[in-house]
DNA sequence: CTTAGGG
DNA sequence: CCCTAAG
């Protein structure tokens, strides 16, 4: 453990950021209670959660516990001999498409320990991903492994940390889900095979330099946009620039744009896995195992989608199912008639109940760091730990109904939109920290990251230290934080928008999140494991972006950045006027731009929202002018606006190149 | 990745 | 704001 702060420490600022940033919108850090897990089985918890969600389950627990243990034996098993064979190839892709899948499935939370303890060993991404095939045993040094990997050559050449870390990134890709529904109580109109799901933990070793390389960070996330991998290449792409702040966002895209590069090159057969493999495993109920998992991510572009549990509707008389709320759009239509699946019949309280199956949950994230020299053993307890840990520190279920959150409890299942008409397939349940204050209005806000861990993704656009320091598990409840919001401050969107006001303090949340960091007192060689706040990007959904509009201020600085960049170099503009605004993409000002010159040309009682003082908008149309003109012309010289052009009152409707500009001072802005 | 545009 | 074709 000693080590773990030396290295962080040692990641100073030449380092990357260890947390990628969040989600574009909604970025919270939350709290987490440290409730000093009492080792609480984090089983029984879900058991009690799921027996809470399933109105007259009376479950099928033992069953499924006897059952799961062969299903994950079987799968694993698959998963084997599936990963020798299609190895290369599959792992590549599962890489590309950025979605590292992995989870444990653990069977019904009635399990018992023997069982328990089985799934949680067996399934492990880091034994059948990171270790692939070509490390077995359990005491093998992750070390080993990673030579292991590069040599197969399979992977890019080990040229540095930086590549080995994208071996072992690579390596991982592969994901295994191994589901275990045995439906054992027919008589139950819910199938309660509710399981534990990890989440499509992905871990990738961070990069390390000169003494720190004896460690290697693992990223085991909740599979997602914001992946490591995103980091990694943002940093190594942009490290040199100082924009790289915005790399997070551009990352994503790239990945994105990786994935699909990478789809095509699947067999027919594969791709339509996507689809065809989900609607038969859902169907036939057969076991999915990493190979089929990872190509289902493939072709899906909606992984902002959270990881929501399964919830399986059925229709006690036909004994079909759906699965529903599936991240994966497109499947989940293909599944079945879903609508039949909800149906409900013969109940007492006449077709007003809802039945639904809650397959699995989904673990949130976690952040695992160990030195390389770790023996896999000791990984595995440690991601054990890290499990418990956040299945044991308290959670709460929440509810998502069509994308959205349902966050008012008292409203009836109807009112929320879940009716057994058959709309079961927009409905998902999330394991949430319960310490969390969930606070609606504040959930979308963009708040700052201040911590580490559970603020998360935001992070990338920040100095290291800060957050490697705040890894340190022996501080949870050090001061660090109040130098994070220092910190944070500096960052932070700079006051450039009077009208967003600071975000109003999550305290409470903020202070919880520390409290993740947890050191297994059970295990010697058990490292801190803090289990990143699910939270976030559960909330987010798939949802686009919060709606940010610009504020005076905003597009007073916009303007200045075209008066003097012009009109094609939206990222200079970006930078130029939204620098530490990481919500604001060059994108986003282009679009605004591009808004702003048409709110310019229409009668003011034609606009809408905040209205931009008319002078903004005349210099918008005089700019946008002046460089349209600029364009056409010689474009032999980028030159902005002069300031003699600026300084000339001179018509706009210039026909020749010297097109001038109003006296508008450019310097007035802010 | 950036731009430029349509949606 | 999103998505994408192009560069």
């Amino acid at each position: 453990m000693s080590s773990k702060k030396r290295v962080r420490h040692g990641f100073s600022g030449y380092e990357f950021p260890v947390i990628p940033k969040a989600p574009r919108s909604v970025r919270r850090r939350h709290s987490h209670n440290n409730i000093d897990n009492d080792q609480i089985c984090a089983f029984e918890l879900l058991a009690a959660v799921a027996g809470e969600l399933l109105q007259e389950s009376e479950s099928s627990a033992c069953s499924n516990a006897a059952v799961g243990k062969d299903e994950l034996s079987d799968c694993r098993e698959v998963v084997k001999r599936e990963q020798l064979k299609e190895d290369k190839a599959v792992k590549s892709e599962c890489f590309d498409q950025g979605s590292c899948v992995e989870s444990a499935h653990l069977p019904e939370p009635a399990v018992q320990e023997p069982n328990l303890k089985y799934s949680l060993d067996k399934p492990y991404h880091i034994e059948n991903n990171i270790f692939h095939t070509e490390v077995e045993g359990g005491s093998s040094n992750l070390e080993d492994v990673c030579d292991k990997r590069t040599d197969t050559g399979t992977q890019k050449q080990l040229t540095d940390d930086g590549k080995q870390t994208e071996d072992l990134t690579v390596a991982n890709s592969c994901s295994v889900k191994g589901p275990i529904e045995k439906h054992v109580n027919n008589n139950s109109a819910i199938n309660s095979d509710s399981s534990v799901q990890l989440p499509w933990y992905r871990a990738v070793p961070r990069p390390s330099f000169g003494k720190q390389r004896n460690n290697v960070k693992l990223g085991i996330r909740d599979d997602d946009e914001n992946s490591f991998g995103s980091y990694r290449h943002n940093t190594n792409i942009r490290a040199f620039r100082q924009t790289s702040r915005i790399g997070y966002k551009s990352m994503r895209k790239m990945l994105t744009s990786r994935r699909w590069k990478v789809a095509p090159q699947l067999k027919a057969g594969e791709r339509s896995c996507s689809k065809y493999g989900m609607k038969s495993f859902h169907r036939n109920r057969k076991r999915v195992c990493a190979l089929e998992r990872c190509r289902f991510e493939i072709p899906s572009k909606r992984r902002k989608l959270c990881h929501y549990s399964s919830v399986v509707a059925y229709d006690q008389q036909a004994n079909s199912k759906s699965i529903s709320n599936s991240p994966e759009k497109g499947i989940k239509r293909d599944i079945t008639g879903a609508g039949a699946s909800a149906s409900v019949r013969n109940h007492r309280k006449k077709d007003s109940n809802v039945k639904f199956s809650i397959k699995s949950f989904k673990v949130p994230e976690l952040f695992i760091e160990v030195p390389e020299n770790e023996t896999v053993g000791s990984l595995k307890r440690t991601v054990m730990e890290a499990v418990k840990t956040i299945l044991g520190s308290g959670l709460r279920v929440g509810m998502v109904v069509q994308g959205k959150k349902v966050r008012d409890d008292n409203k009836t299942l109807q009112q929320a939109g879940i009716s057994q008409s058959g709309n079961l397939d927009t409905l998902g349940f999330t394991l949430e920290p319960s310490s969390y204050p969930v606070s609606p209005s504040l959930h979308s806000k963009d708040l700052p990251a201040l911590s580490p861990y559970v603020a998360d993704h935001e992070l990338t656009r920040r100095p290291p230290s800060p957050i490697m320091e705040l890894e340190l598990p022996s501080s949870p409840s050090a001061p660090s934080e109040t130098r994070l919001d220092e910190h944070d401050e500096d960052y932070h969107e700079l006051a450039l928008s009077p009208t967003n006001p600071i975000d109003p303090p999550t305290d409470v949340a903020i202070s919880g999140s520390r409290a993740l960091v947890v050191v297994s007192p059970l295990n010697a060689e058990a490292h801190p494991v803090v289990p990143m706040n699910p939270k976030n990007r559960c909330s987010e959904l798939s949802q686009r972006r919060t709606r940010r509009p610009f504020s005076v201020a905003e597009v007073e600085a916009l303007v200045e950045a075209v008066e003097q960049l012009g009109t094609g170099r939206w990222r200079d503009v970006k930078i130029c006027a939204f620098e530490y605004a990481d919500h604001r993409t060059y994108v986003d000002v282009k679009d605004k731009w591009k808004t702003l010159v048409h709110t310019a040309s229409i009668a003011p009682q034609q606009r809408r929202g905040e209205p931009v003082p008319q002078e903004l908008l005349d210099r918008v149309l005089i700019a946008h002018d002046y460089w349209s003109k600029q364009h056409g012309k010689h474009q032999a010289e980028p030159s902005k606006m002069t300031e003699a052009q600026m300084q000339n009152v001179g018509a706009l409707e210039n026909n020749n190149n010297s097109v001038s500009m109003p006296s508008k001072m450019v310097g007035s802005a802010i």
